[in-house]
DNA sequence: TTAGTTGCCGAAACCGGTTTCGGAGAGCCA
DNA sequence: TGGCTCTCCGAAACCGGTTTCGGCAACTAA
């Protein structure tokens, strides 16, 4: 007998890994009395087993509790079935209450199609490239959802660059023509939330109505104005610059441009908020000002936070159902890297308006509202406690 | 010439990938003039490699830009470079303000190992352990946090049992003895921050202090209640067991709780509540009796959670640092991944007070406080607006 | 009967790393 | 000069899957 000089030097074969209880693809195989090739096959759908076998695959692997690991499958593959996201955790407004909700829905979301989600924080702008940059390189996600998407966003064009999948929470682009036009997202309509908004405080008699948008870098604030002026324009109320303000993002910011707005001579008698936090910044500004919310002034909010509900008075706002844009989106992305068309992948769903005591038919004319303020500034001038 | 039976059928060595620009370990070694095995060592710290080579080695892979996949390693080492979190997204008070700075913490706790972080959520207690259980055997993580332990935890047990390292965010086993006692974990003291409000409330002058706990189930549930008797004990006062509620998981059963205390014959003056959330509901309680937070009657909250401070009285409280509690935990996990003993990794932190508005000292014996319940509320009866 | 399909499966290459093992060369000592 | 470590590195097995390719049997067509 001549040794085979193709035998291998060392030879084990532990069908059976005694170290931990896993059924590996071997193990499988060999109890079904196939090859693994085959197994695997079976497994992966592939077209040239027949359906019996592929059936009986099936539910071995089932009964034996068979799971692959996913890591082993992506040294082949090129895939380890994982989306990703990262979070600026360095924005000023970072305390968001929707993140356990968004996050819910996107694993859900995930897990329906046995995918993982994995997560990062970067801490400035510049991090974010970097830190997309290692989960690409290390390749712990397959693709990547983009949240609070920006005008013109950084990590569109460095994720397009490097042909990584990636869908947006919000649109992006605003004002451009066709730029990155093949990008996948979904979205809430905020302008059309906002639209209904002023249609809401102009049937309660309101004639002058304000609007506070939000950062301008992110594409959501420009549809929310733009849902203001065509909601003014449904309406057939006339559009005066003065009544718009931007640039509101924290609750603070959201109290400097009330009060700019309240303190004008001809003063709105309803404030928009492109967002809850800016909206319940008037707040204080209205106490300050000795004014009813609700009567007096009729404010409204957009989002939905929880907090809205326990202020007083309550807030009028748009829930967004957070939870299912995680879900929604974590679908498509993984349809995407699944090969499916980012053009095909869109979705805008709506808000939902949550109906509380903020707002109201006007009690005072913009004139009125005015003197009150006045009067009350100067009664309190020096006044106040502490 | 004899074919060499053991050559292989088909062999391409593409040493440079064209599709993808990743550097592979191959294309680094041929670069050096190195085998990729010595390449490899060299990049794990083998001793077996000379100095000037292992340092030449690790200059041109950052030259080059080389990363390793990681589920490449993973199926030789087993060891996917990841931790996870599982949350459960059924809870009632399921808005947990703080995820977001966790996460953050965690995120850069694992970063500065080059880990990453997968999270996923679960529906249900039972869900808990599917979900646990799928992540443990696809390999998704080497590690998991576990947040919110509970005094008897069925996670505890399962990983255990499975002999997955994973690191509790809390303590376990109140009151058993040595039950899991080979556990890790980070804590911050509750029960500390909670005594130290005794003492608080009592230099101030109260003589009657109510507390009102979270759900039993908790394990911290039962520190904080702890720290309130040590309290008690500590400045001499005596205690009453009618002051001492139990599970105000929300802002509503904190209010009930909070009139429960108020509606007694001889009320507390200052109560002590184990969360924000349920100190907050009984701001709503003390505006319906007429209350003046910080005067009539002392609030004290625990978690410092954002809300607390746009209230009004500002809620003095406990501020707890979720970021570095995160960041702590993912270092601790990753070491313990790493061969480290679960007894050697444990830390206890403290929380901060933050002094506001809704504690002073007491205008009213709680004699007086009762008598000007009772008659605000007959004062009321029926006269409630809407 | 024979040649050409077709259906179904096994052998082995393959993915990109890690780890084992053996061996070449240098240094040391007798 | 021979033998003996010791240092350092390359060849190849290995991890657990996926995918390619070829081949056997049965079936169809000529």
């Amino acid at each position: 007998m001549i040794t085979n000089p193709s035998l291998p030097k060392r030879q084990f074969s532990p069908r059976r890994d005694p170290s931990s209880g896993r059924v590996k693809l071997d193990e499988l195989a060999h109890h079904l009395g196939l090859s693994k090739s085959t197994v695997s096959r079976a497994l992966n759908g592939y077209s040239d087993i027949s359906e019996s076998t592929r059936k009986r695959v099936e539910t071995t692997a089932r009964k034996m509790g068979y799971r692959p690991l996913s890591h082993a499958q992506a040294i082949r593959t090129g895939k380890v079935r994982a989306i990703a996201m990262v979070i600026n955790s360095g924005e000023p407004d970072r305390h968001n209450p929707f993140l356990q909700d968004f996050l819910a829905g996107a694993c859900e979301g995930a897990s329906a199609f046995d995918w993982t989600m994995t997560i990062s924080t970067a801490k400035s702008e510049e991090d974010m490239l970097n830190v997309l940059g290692r989960l690409v390189e290390e390749r712990k996600a397959d693709g990547f959802i983009l949240p609070r998407t920006e005008v013109d966003d950084a990590r569109i064009k460095y994720l397009s660059a490097l042909s990584v999948p990636f869908i947006l929470y919000g649109r992006t682009g605003y004002g451009q023509v066709d730029t990155y036009s093949d990008t996948s997202w979904f979205d809430i309509s905020g302008e059309t939330a906002i639209h209904s908004a002023v249609s809401r405080l102009s049937s309660l008699g309101h004639r002058r109505i304000g609007f506070v948008g939000s950062d301008p870098k992110f594409n959501y604030s420009h549809l929310r104005r733009d849902g203001y002026l065509e909601g003014l324009r449904a309406t057939g109320l006339p559009i005066d610059p003065e009544l718009i303000r931007e640039g509101a993002r924290s609750r603070d910011e959201g109290a400097v441009q009330a009060r700019a707005l309240l303190e004008m001579e001809n003063p709105p008698t309803g404030i928009v908020f492109a967002t809850d936090l800016a909206a319940l910044g008037s707040y204080t500004v209205c106490a300050k000002f000795g004014l009813q919310i609700g009567q007096d002034v009729s404010i409204l909010g957009y989002d939905g936070i929880p907090e809205s509900q326990y202020v007083s008075p309550g807030l009028t706002t748009f829930s967004v159902d957070s939870q299912r844009a995680g879900e929604r989106l974590a679908e498509m992305l993984i349809r995407q890297t699944r090969g499916e068309a980012p053009q095909s992948l869109r979705e805008l769903g709506e808000a939902v308006l949550l109906e509380r005591e903020s707002d109201g038919p006007p009690r005072l004319t913009p004139e009125e509202l005015a003197q009150k303020i006045t009067q009350f500034r100067n009664g309190n001038r020096g006044g106040d406690r502490s």
